[in-house]
DNA sequence: TTGAAAGCGGTACCAG
DNA sequence: CTGGTACCGCTTTCAA
């Protein structure tokens, strides 16, 4: 029975009221008689009568639903967050519509904000931006939160990522480590904001402020995957024999970097300590000492602020930040007593 | 500049022409001179017009947008395929619209397909469905394709399970294993086309053509999470002191059930062989053997089903299966010589 | 409290 | 090839 879609109108009619009445009643707005409600509910549930929300959108104007913006939903972070976002939209019975904008080509396919125009009522975005699209962005008027990364003049739900470095180096450091690498992201792609450059600057500062060495000799960049955090790890190791611990900016890369120090046949948490940041689901899985930050928390948080804000006033320098925990697996231990 | 969104209206003015004519002219509609047709782009474009999705949709009928339904996004074949798809979606300018229905809790929240009423032009499902759940999809009208589960009277794009539960076991079996234990899905949530039963039904009838035991004391459940698996292992383990090979239905299972038998220090690939199926992108860290499957090409492949049922037939009989690989890795080897 | 009616911004049919 | 114009289905004044 794929029969005719019944309309609004359709429940008026069966209902003896007018469309106006069942718009209202229907919507829980008030200046409806508990009767009315209660005769067009039924008559409308009777009919099996779903509201077009393309009607109600072009109508309203609104059209409830938010935008989700990263580089790959396949990506645990992403995954994760979108799937809080997710579920705390539905719950206000808003719709989730996903852009992921591939960011692997160098330079990637521009993302063009103006898609959103119409057809969104907020954005959640998991990315950095080019200027032009920031300004894209911008000129839609509409409620934009940034997770993850930070873009000034956006309201910001995140971590303290200078502080999750601090945190995870000072790990190292209490462990007696002296010379600690770091695995981050892209280092030219660096902006002021985004968690790579801040996580790298955090481990910077804090062996800095302990009088340790901090230079571009112990920093490596990859790219989120695993693979990436294998080869960097590979890379620090050649260089470096008096490397005995790594601070690596995400779980998965640290992961792929447990495996390059294995396969050189050194031992995670003896010759090599790793700490990276996440708390990876599957990081537990090979001993991962890391940094958990609530991804999925952190996504329900934006969308709640975006309803939040669609309702009240938009508050462009709210930032929210979570707190992070230091998980202490088998990934991290106390220096070696001598050199490789 | 959130100026006031410029409409059709304004770019018919603008240019000098109708609005038909504009529709015409940006929708590549023929019947259109090329000049007219340059003239109305270039006038869109520097009035910076974006056509109205839901104006669009409702004059049309067709909302330009596909629900991508499954249990959880965070979930690594979800996650991937969904990506997949979305990519082939948004190549054809179409939108993706996600809904995550929870299954963990049993028995799950009810899902509505009524809600896709009017909102999307066909359905992408990766999840189980309950039979009126079936049937109020089915009333939509609309084209669908099952991802990985099969429901008959649908399009189906996966893999032969069957077949991929016999290649494990058979690579098991090669190896000389002869007692060989499995861990799949829920089993009394077993439906007869679900990855879960049909991976359960190959292992079973690929030891019963070996004669080999094969029975529910070898048979474990779990719920697809790492942590399921390393149950699972471990009940295996406990009960089965003779037990030397693991075929596993999901890679993140397999991932804890290899922790799990490291725990009880016992060597992978030489006391126990675990094989799973996936090919997850972080089963190489744990030199996990595995069945691969093309998660990413499977949901673009969905995606560009629908889209050509869009444009002409859609046939709920298709079935388009993907091949899978063995991926050897560490994870298996020769069956031990004595029993532990 | 309820109803009438004017849009919202396109699409598509029918003329010309 | 182009223009005029009924809708599409709902929301939202404005009156009653």
């Amino acid at each position: 029975m794929a029969g005719v879609a019944t309309s609004i109108d359709d429940v008026a009619r069966a209902a003896g009221v007018s469309t106006a009445t069942v718009s209202r009643a229907l919507r829980g707005l008030p200046h409806v008689t508990p009767e009315t409600r209660e005769l067009v509910r039924r008559t409308a549930s009777r009919l099996g009568y779903v509201p077009s929300p393309s009607a109600a959108a072009l109508a309203s104007g609104r059209t409830r639903t938010v935008g989700l913006v990263a580089p790959a939903i396949s990506r645990w972070f992403f995954a994760t967050a979108f799937e809080g976002a997710e579920h705390a939209l539905r719950a206000a019975d808003f719709d989730a519509l996903l852009y992921s904008i591939p960011d692997t080509r160098q330079p990637r396919a521009r993302f063009d904000p103006a898609v959103l125009r119409r057809r969104v009522d907020a954005v959640i975005v998991s990315m950095f931006l080019g200027p032009d699209e920031v300004e894209g962005l911008r000129s839609l008027g509409l409620p934009v939160v940034f997770v993850s990364v930070r873009q000034p003049g956006f309201a910001h739900v995140g971590i303290d990522d200078d502080a999750a470095a601090d945190q995870a180096t000072r790990h190292l450091i209490g462990l007696g480590h002296r010379v600690i690498g770091h695995i981050g992201g892209a280092k030219r792609d660096d902006t002021p904001y985004s968690p790579t450059a801040r996580r790298r600057a955090g481990w910077r500062r804090t062996l800095a402020d302990a009088g340790l060495e901090h230079g571009d000799d112990l920093d490596e960049a990859g790219d989120f995957t695993a693979e990436s955090g294998g080869r960097a790890a590979a890379a620090l190791l050649d260089r470096r024999r008096d490397l005995t611990a790594l601070f690596v900016a995400s779980d998965e890369m640290a992961m792929g970097a447990i495996q390059a120090v294995r396969g050189r046949g050194l031992v995670i948490g003896r010759d090599i300590s790793v700490i990276g940041v996440d708390g990876h689901n599957l990081g537990g899985l090979m001993g991962l000492t890391t940094i958990a930050q609530p991804s999925y928390g952190q996504g329900a948080r934006a969308a709640r602020f975006l309803l939040d804000a669609l309702g009240g006033d938009y508050d462009p320098a709210a930032a929210i930040f979570f707190e992070t925990t230091l998980v202490e697996r088998e990934s991290t231990g106390p220096a070696p007593l001598r050199r490789r």
